[in-house]
DNA sequence: TGCGCGCTCCTAAACGATTAGCTAGACTTT
DNA sequence: AAAGTCTAGCTAATCGTTTAGGAGCGCGCA
């Protein structure tokens, strides 16, 4: 691999020369900085960004984390975020922590380690899996998306998950649904407290009484939708309807429902957090409460941007506001 | 952040006896290993790894570049390779194509950059956009997976995609269906290629005759598949049977069928190639020859480290085996 | 002429690790 | 006791950039 020096050989000029001509952090005459260039492309030089980053103390290197990118939802963001990075010339260290803190930390201090600039991550835990002083540790930047609760101390990007869970539970009730199911997230995770609290607070404000027995949870993965579904129907009095708190975990309900034997949405009503490709091509098309991912995730890397450039002040949360999008898994209740 | 030389001056020793201390490259004595340790502990001492990769002139990164994350293909090959890459004490550096030729190889170029010890990669385009010579450039191992031709010059894992097609089709054909519609891929790419040869060639062992109208295709993405079908079912004899290239175009499809008002078996049978976490939830169930794809990746990653370690020889070529998942989407053709 | 100012370009010192080459002491061998 | 061998640890060079601090030159102005 040919380095400055090589180029500033072949150019006859010195490599101070060459780095000002290729970074543009200095003045070059016109004539040095055509041989420069014929330098550059006689050997093929590309610059060695380890030595930059080296020398300047940071890198244009971004983490990203997520606890899962077969989920839909993170599946989108990753896209998003590597194209926001890609066209402000950073690159992707891409993470995945499995739902597992101890994972993600050593994540986060592998990218540290490599001097990445900032980190967007979706945290796995809740608050007590982390002890505040230890978690934005260090010079790198950190946003955290998704499951991000206050106590983090960074800037985070969240839905407003109580509105989202109430707003398909609001939609079930208002069909009349009375026992409705629900399959939250696992209790140690802010996202799925959210939404639990959501779902419980619609039930409420129409006096009726939470059901322990219908408060199923898992954790945010297909095979939890499915095992959760089937303990519900194995319930003596089962639910008439079903809110599923991701999308993954819709999915296994889609599935079990089908090993069951029973059709969406006459013999039950179905209604989810998340939209995805999928979930209008489906029959029945489902209905959901959909993320702007695309705003979110924009809102996360330009958050993550405003701090690399130096802006300082106590953490932003910004939250963002859920959309209903009624298609078919769901109709009047008729018991 | 505190570097060795900050642990050096605490423990009361060099820093190369720090260096050697973490990394075990020369022995130390327990003595003083203890006093690094607790030095490292005190000051919360993380190694740099900009500056031991600038030494080392390697990293310990690896490029992982695909055309689109949200093909369920690439999420799940994405989520196995970084699992894969973890394990073995690597990062990942992840690149988003978009099927942009152009696109990659920047995307190559600065994964280069920063010292990127390989990098696995699903080409985007075919043979014509690659200059041999070019592409291999430098000291990093590539990998190529799926959109992979043998001309590329670099270790390759890909699909026997004619068989592929040949099981999707051979399927249909035994249930009788004569008009097949295909939606393919771009004739661009190897892959689409195969798979179209595949088609035809299913046709041809049972004597029918090749239909340039009955054949369609897009870039593997679901709006692609959608206008696709529309065009499909425009004609004036519409096929009975759909042979759909990829999961992406599927879906597309799917949902054309669905705003058409025609229903699958019953009107239209569909089969396609990749499976996928939802393919199995839908209603009907889809009928789709599936990859394999955890092993798939899980040797791309394998050819790369045996790379990194130091084998040679001629680009190794490795073709895996399709499996036909027989679900509800088809049915005998009645016409 | 003498001085200051602006340009362009150079030399050399960083950045933070790894590691070749060396040294001092302990232990073996003859 | 002298010479040889090991071992643990040190010093200093090195990786390929960026950049502070000058140097040389031409120009304008008094």
């Amino acid at each position: 691999m040919a380095t400055m020096k090589d180029v500033a050989r072949a150019a006859g000029v010195s490599i101070y020369t060459v780095s000002a001509a290729l970074s543009g952090s200095a003045p070059v005459s016109p004539a040095l900085r055509a041989r420069v260039n014929k330098a550059v492309k006689a050997l093929g030089y590309e610059r060695n960004s380890v030595a930059r980053d080296l020398r300047q103390g940071t890198s244009s290197l971004i983490g990203l984390i997520v606890s899962d990118v077969t989920n839909p939802f993170f599946t989108e963001f990753v896209d998003c975020i590597e194209t926001h990075a890609r066209q402000q010339g950073y690159s992707v260290l891409l993470g995945i922590s499995g739902h597992d803190v101890a994972r993600e930390a050593e994540l986060l201090r592998l990218m540290r380690s490599h001097q990445a600039a900032g980190a967007i991550l979706g945290p796995a835990g809740g608050k007590a899996d982390y002890r505040e002083a230890e978690f934005a540790v260090g010079r790198m930047k950190l946003v955290a998306v998704d499951n991000a609760f206050p106590a983090l101390g960074v800037d985070a990007i969240a839905l407003d998950n109580r509105k989202a869970a109430a707003l398909a539970a609001d939609h079930l009730l208002d069909l009349g649904h009375r026992r409705i199911g629900v399959i939250g997230g696992v209790p140690r995770q802010h996202v799925a407290q959210e939404r639990l609290a959501g779902y419980r607070a619609a039930l409420r404000r129409r006096g009726i009484a939470a059901e322990p027995a219908l408060e199923e949870s898992g954790n945010f993965r297909m095979e939890d939708g499915y095992a959760a579904c089937r303990r519900l129907f194995a319930l003596p009095r089962p639910p008439t309807a079903l809110f599923v708190a991701n999308n993954l975990m819709l999915i296994g309900v889609m599935r079990a429902l089908g090993d069951l034997g029973l059709r969406v949405p006459q013999d039950v009503s179905v209604a989810g957090i998340d939209d995805f490709p999928w979930a209008a091509a489906f029959r029945p098309a489902l209905t959901v409460v959909e993320q702007p991912i695309a705003a979110m995730a924009q809102a996360a890397f330009e958050a993550l941007t405003a701090r690399l450039s130096g802006a300082d002040g106590p953490p932003l949360r910004q939250v963002f506001a859920p959309r209903l999008l009624i298609r078919e898994s769901c109709r009047a209740c008729e018991r």
